[in-house]
DNA sequence: GTTCATGCAAATCGTTTGCACAATG
DNA sequence: CATTGTGCAAACGATTTGCATGAAC
């Protein structure tokens, strides 16, 4: 039916092969520069095009929040953040703050860590309720 | 010299007001539509440049990455991140990724957590090698 | 009266989309 | 040949900025 079956395309197949490649989290235009160079008339759409066709077949994943707003808060002090990812409400948690977290990427990694952040996704307890009251 | 000395503001105030008043996490739209009744003329400019002001005071805060492109990976197993806040690199770690924090959640909020994610900040191993040389 | 803030509109930036044509199966 | 992918440029949506006017100090 309205099902899209992907053909066979030269320009996703490096796409992935770069990506996978890479530890480095790349951005868009990072691949469309290093493409350049197999496929000069290259445009970045076609990148953004294969990015979301990769993720949509599960090969690629992007690094956000559920929202393409910026949040803001006033509330200053470190505390852990629900998303849910029906509602996309953002809920501060109060589960306790492991600084020691911190330590162990300083000691494995040579770092040195000035904060962490947790964020959970999943469902909230309102949306919870409405999907079994249905 | 180039210090910025803030001068009050009605509509400032009013949205660090706003902002401390609740837990959302609001948008910038959202603080707009809520201002509006106070100040008809308000636009939206006003308040992204007050939200910028207040994060330079320190008395708020934008919840993002270091970064305004969209990262994308071809790694989808679960794993925990360091971002460098001077060189913006965003570095896989293979610390131990707890599932028994989600069971902590859904056990204190009523939610239902699916995936949790990890996010360090701080100095990668290079850019404190960099600090210290010179 | 000098400096900073405002409202407005235009500009910017990353990303998406419409279209005519090319490649795939 | 029916369908999906491409390059190009235009459109989009969230945020920023230039400018003339207004408020703060």
């Amino acid at each position: 039916m309205a099902d899209i079956k992907y053909k066979n395309s030269k320009q996703r197949k490096k796409i992935l092969e770069l990506l996978s490649g890479t530890d480095t989290h790349p951005t868009a235009t990072w691949i469309y520069d290093r493409l350049k160079k197999d496929f000069p008339n290259l445009s970045l759409g076609t990148v953004y095009r294969n990015l979301n066709i990769l993720i949509a077949q599960g090969l690629a994943r992007k690094i956000d929040f559920g929202s393409t707003f910026d949040r803001y808060d006033a509330n200053i002090t470190t505390h852990y953040h629900f998303i849910c990812e029906k509602c996309h409400a953002i809920i501060d948690l109060d589960i306790h703050v492991d600084k020691n977290l911190e330590k162990k990427v300083d000691q494995a990694m040579h770092f040195k860590t000035k904060k962490h952040r947790i964020e959970f996704f999943g469902l909230c307890d309102k949306c919870l309720a409405n999907k079994k009251s249905r």
